[in-house]
DNA sequence: GTGCATTCGATATTAAAATATCGAAATACT
DNA sequence: AGTATTTCGATATTTTAATATCGAATGCAC
């Protein structure tokens, strides 16, 4: 199986959603050249792109819609359901626990876990809660391999310690902490800071001479809002 | 202000996080490779990245970690609050407004706005949530740049331009939708699907022969635990 | 003080990603 | 039917990011 670039996967979804669209519009046939207009991608890249799906498209005409939802879905193993265990049912995880769209995206949420001792036995949004200890025993006889971590930064590395000891393969890190595990554990960070850095650097990048500037921009989005009345 | 590249400003909170570790421990300095061995990033490039944050080492010592830290949160404007709106007060916007690790990343969500009339005048962890009409105005009167995006996916884009029309200059996207709005409005995407995208491909790609590599695996580990006894 | 090891930071090389170019295939139009 | 136009997909070029190399600076051991 052909080893696809992390960055090519993460546009992959950004099209699927714009695919989904036009699915329930209707729609037939899409060009790689409308895709591009509406996502900001290169139009050769976004033909790269789904050339990696391993779809192939008809000239003048572009891509069946619904071939390339599938394409797109299987190559990313979003077709069939994979079972996951959370640990950390507290605020980001328990509105995880509700976030229903993880379903169409091929991970199915079966507990949750935590170590607060009250909420053990509860349901979640319909998802049954776990002592901790309950962990390492049904990872092994479930047979789960993902592991979504939305515990606290400081448990984080040890909650990941015990996910790798019972089985766990593959980790989903919702925390900000860099965990240190075995290499061939593939672990994926949602990486909030991240993205707020980006964000707060742009924004400054663009306006912090002294924050004069957003006054400024204010005075002229007013003048341009009133020419275009 | 000199533009920095993506990927390093996305591997700044990294080494902060790493940082903080190290001051609560009492350390004083850091090496670049030092901090190369634990986030996997190669040597020169955390140079680089550390660089490009404006702060100098000094050979045979590394830098001191309160400077690193120092500029590394100037770099990324995590010195001083922003304040934010919040539209959405959901399951993840809710757990966002209790997110109180955002403060020290300069960012203070002042407010929270939503469409169900029952939350209006509420407060959610010490939040005040506003109804709908109340967001332009207030936008405009405390001058609010930074929109926070969390309601379902259907909303989003409407919701984007009613911040876009109200004075928001940038906008941090929990929904999945691609937002098109004008070109100078700074979009911030926080992608679960994209990184879900990652995790799932990769899981796939490692073991999915037909799953039962897996339990290959298992035995493996299973053996090699056995061994380390 | 002198050599030695370590680390910085600048420059060069390599690798990867994004963009451009081009011919061929398919449809619509004359 | 023939021609123009759109779009695909393969190949080349350019751009950007990651890695390697090297000299200089600093502190430490002797
Ligand atoms: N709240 C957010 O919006 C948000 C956003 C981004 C990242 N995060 C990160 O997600 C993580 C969780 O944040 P939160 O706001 O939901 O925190 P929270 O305190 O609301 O929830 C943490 C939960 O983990 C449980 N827990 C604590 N230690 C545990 C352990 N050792 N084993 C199992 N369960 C344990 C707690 O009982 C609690 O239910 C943090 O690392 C945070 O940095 C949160
Ligand atoms: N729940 C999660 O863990 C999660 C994870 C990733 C992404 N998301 C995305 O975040 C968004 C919110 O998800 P959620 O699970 O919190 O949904 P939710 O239904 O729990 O919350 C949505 C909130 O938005 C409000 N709302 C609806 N329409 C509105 C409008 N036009 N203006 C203002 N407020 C409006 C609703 O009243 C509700 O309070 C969705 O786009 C979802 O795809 C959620």
């Amino acid at each position: 199986m052909i080893s696809i670039p992390v960055l090519t996967l993460k546009r992959l979804p950004q099209y699927l959603e714009l695919l989904y669209g036009f699915e329930q519009e209707g729609q037939d046939t899409i060009s790689a050249t409308r895709l591009a207009e509406l996502t900001g991608v290169h139009m050769t890249q976004v033909r790269k792109d789904i050339s990696l799906t391993g779809v192939v498209g008809t000239p003048k005409v572009g891509h069946k819609i619904k071939d390339l939802i599938e394409s797109i879905e299987s190559c990313l193993n979003w077709k069939d359901l994979s079972s996951a265990f959370l640990v950390g049912v507290g605020r980001l995880g328990s509105s995880l626990l509700g976030y229903s769209e993880l379903k169409r995206k091929g991970l199915n949420i079966v507990a949750g876990f935590d170590s607060d001792p009250s909420l053990a036995g509860t349901l979640v949004d319909g998802v049954i809660v776990h002592s901790m200890d309950k962990f390492a025993n049904l990872c092994q006889r479930m047979k789960v391999h993902i592991g979504i971590l939305t515990v606290p930064a400081d448990q984080a590395q040890s909650t990941a310690e015990l996910m790798v000891a019972s089985g766990i393969l593959a980790i989903w890190n919702f925390t900000p902490t860099l965990l240190q595990v075995d290499e061939n554990i593939i672990v994926e960070d949602v990486d909030m800071s991240a993205s707020l850095a980006v964000l707060s650097r742009r924004l400054s990048e663009k306006y912090d001479h002294d924050s004069k500037q957003i006054s400024k921009i204010d005075n002229y989005k007013n003048k341009t809002d009133q020419e275009k009345q």
